[in-house]
DNA sequence: TTCGATATATATCGGATTGATATAGTCGTT
DNA sequence: AACGACTATATCAATCCGATATATATCGAA
């Protein structure tokens, strides 16, 4: 999936600026499940206008830069849909440079693995606060997915963050019951070895 | 973590060809935690050749293509070590097309909504079993990194795998527990709306 | 009060990475 | 005997990330 195509996802919401669709992937609604970069969502943008699948209405704020306001097109809606229907999604993808490093756990002091598993908990942590969709959309202005025209939360959205949540929950709760353990089993052999 | 410091990790478990050594981000130890595609392997290989952090073997096959087998140096060897110590580990990051898609399930016919669940189960189930150290080490002659000298299991590869098994469980619980709450739900608000 | 950090907002670009393709032979299956 | 799957390396266009630039506002801390 190309960061065009996502861009017309999060326009599916409702209107929303460059900058606000980064926050749904960096910390919104898509979140814990997609990344894409300013870099890679301007371009796309652009893109997305001159192919007619979006709009955009250009807002002159006192003192800020412009604000681009983009919104779909009726085409825009329809590519988004059939390309919902045709595409084959790709493998999903974990990339975590810190289990990378832990696995090497036995060639580093022991309280750089552990301060890597604290930081790795921590980080879990605070994503496992932001995928909750009641939390995100406490503050009525900001921009949301996980809600549809009525302001139910929409289903699709829930199960999602749902699965989320089990997912972070399920590290944390090995992380709590496996560090000690780890870092035992590191000072033994430290010992031993020496 | 460029897929350079990616691959002297790789190699930290012995000696591998770039082939294999995909196999490891592929099927292997790092399958679930980590990627690198050979279009970026062979090149950081070169590259690490000409640094002087490995060295290869041309072996000679008959009837097949030469095959390079490399090896770290002991400055491979020491750079690697420098780095887990002093790399700042970039941010997790998990990408999913199908929760992506998943998440505008009230858009699509609930027939796609029911295969994109079961193929993500499907995909995680064969994760699942991937992840095991005990089984990726079943066949003699496959490298791994998840032995040391000794043939014994190295306890950061086993934490991280656990970790890894206990994501998948979890998500594969979840999954079991509120695909059909979430087909029901998507079945009523399609009645509804007729 | 002034400094630094954080937030809003868009834009650009070098460098890294993916994914597809080319080449080439073996092996198992239908 | 044809087809796909596996072993093995190599290359490259298209894409994407991450850093940087520009500009201003706000808020807490020193």
């Amino acid at each position: 999936m190309d960061v065009r195509t996502l861009c017309l996802g999060a326009l599916m919401g409702g209107e929303a600026t460059g900058y606000e669709i980064r926050k749904m992937f960096e910390d919104g609604t898509f979140s814990h499940f997609q990344i894409a970069s300013l870099g890679s969502i301007y371009p796309a943008l652009t893109k997305l206008t001159q192919d007619g699948l979006v709009t955009f209405v250009e807002h002159e704020q006192e003192n800020r830069p412009d604000k681009k306001i983009y919104q779909l097109t009726s085409e825009g809606r329809r590519t988004f849909l059939r390309t919902l229907l045709q595409t084959r999604p790709a493998e999903d993808r974990y990339r975590s440079d810190i289990l990378f490093m832990l696995t090497f756990a036995e060639e580093m002091p022991i309280e750089l693995t552990e301060a890597l598993i604290d930081e790795f908990a921590a980080r879990h942590e605070l994503m496992s606060q932001q995928i909750d969709p009641e939390n995100t959309d406490k503050p009525a202005h900001q921009k949301s997915n996980a809600r549809d025209e009525n302001g139910e939360l929409r289903p699709g959205c829930c199960f999602v963050a749902g699965l989320g949540q089990a997912m972070r929950n399920a590290t944390l709760k090995f992380i709590r019951e496996n560090k000690q353990g780890l870092l035992d089993e590191l000072k033994a052999r430290k010992t031993n070895k020496s």
